[in-house]
DNA sequence: TGAACATTTCGATCATGATCGAAGCGTTAC
DNA sequence: GTAACGCTTCGATCATGATCGAAATGTTCA
């Protein structure tokens, strides 16, 4: 029976690495870092994290560009983010008594990016804000934009139209792994991202996935959503 | 930085093993096996196998179950059927020149449950042929059924009501890995395949998960579904 | 109770791959 | 050109865990 269990395995052998974790795991953001930041996330020196970072190269998991001396590394595709994402998920959740549950970083999960769009503490409760004024219909395996949510997210200047070519859908859920809710994601998901870096709600940690609320923001979430954060 | 690397790490540890890969994708089809049919699957010893679902149980990716002095695994939760999906799918995608693309087994291809609903050409077929006559919207990220689409599985007999504690999702994509293209999953997709087990247009091989087309299956994909198969 | 069978536990062996020091390569800036 | 810097390659070492034979456990059935 060939089936694609070896691919399986080997793939999986490419994550099984802390330092190879760690490093697919901060570029979950979905922005490109240099191979010494990365050296410095895995915790190990840079001739190691060079091999992991090729391993990880030659596998198309990462994409590399060279500008200068520097070289950034970033995930390759969406697919990549979207397989860590139900990984996490699944490593969030450990059953063992013996095993105390892993100690998230609080900034970590107040809030952050989860590839493109908000998660943590904040992610869920702007999800859950948009449920509750019946912007929003989302369950485990999909979701959906009512009109007043359209109107909603028009309203503060989001545009919904897809790209010409991105058969991209507008909402899908994604299990928070830190909160064990779901938020928002998909193409609606993103866009209020977007929007929330853009107007200063939120601001990206030099170092990290986690990202700062600010004053304004958190005025914004509350007010404008509705968001209890 | 405190993150879910450590546990992610460990999580894909546990897969990345090919006797482990190899019971994981035995199981996606979402029915339990026992300890002696997975070591054979696993090609490993009775006792190499038994350690490798020791470790699988242990971190509840697999539930056991026993009957009498056999001893029957399952995947733990649909959690971990979706991830190792995402993972497949993944994993088919080799970009690697010198690689050659998986070998994957004709039958396995052609049709198989993929946890509780129907993948490889036939999933890809009625997925397609469903899309053709307007039964179905389906993209990368959701998907919607139409309301002629629930008129059609209303003729067939399907009852789409949820369950009344399931917040389960009528449709969504699932990427198909032998196909690479999408195929429908959620409770429309495993209802599909339930009726399709019932009427016996596909039966369940003994071993494996491919299912074999029956010629009553080939006769109904094609003239109920209008399926190109 | 004892025989048959499925599965697990124990113990020893062996292979894979993660690691870092040292050295080499490439790019940029002066 | 040459120095400085970021990164990678090479080589040697070391730890983890996959494997199976042998033996123990546990379940069913007569």
């Amino acid at each position: 029976m060939q089936s694609i269990a070896p691919e399986l395995a080997e793939l999986a052998g490419l994550i099984a690495d802390p330092g190879r974790a760690s490093i697919l795991s901060r570029l979950m953001d979905g922005r490109a870092q240099t191979a010494s930041e990365l050296a410095l996330v895995a915790g190990v020196t840079p001739q190691t994290a060079s091999w992991h970072l090729a391993r990880l190269a030659e596998r198309a998991l990462l994409k590399v560009e060279r500008r200068g001396p520097r070289r950034f590394y970033r995930l390759a595709t969406p697919l990549v983010a979207q397989m860590l994402e139900g990984m996490m998920t699944v490593a969030a959740i450990d059953p063992r008594p013996s095993r105390p549950p892993p100690r998230i970083d609080a900034e970590m999960r107040r809030a952050r990016t989860c590839y493109d769009h908000l998660a943590g503490e904040l992610g869920v409760a702007v999800t859950d804000a948009m449920r509750r004024h019946d912007h929003l219909n989302l369950d485990q395996e999909g979701g959906e934009l009512t009109a007043s949510g359209r109107a909603f997210l028009g309203d503060l200047g989001i545009d919904l139209h897809a790209p010409a070519r991105s058969r991209r859908v507008l909402c899908r859920p994604c299990l928070d792994w830190s909160e064990q809710r779901l938020h928002l994601a998909g193409r609606a998901g993103a866009a209020i991202a977007d929007l929330a870096l853009q107007r200063d709600w939120i601001r990206r940690r030099p170092q990290g996935r986690s990202v700062e609320i600010t004053a304004a923001g958190l005025v914004a979430f509350r007010d404008l959503f509705g968001a209890r954060i």
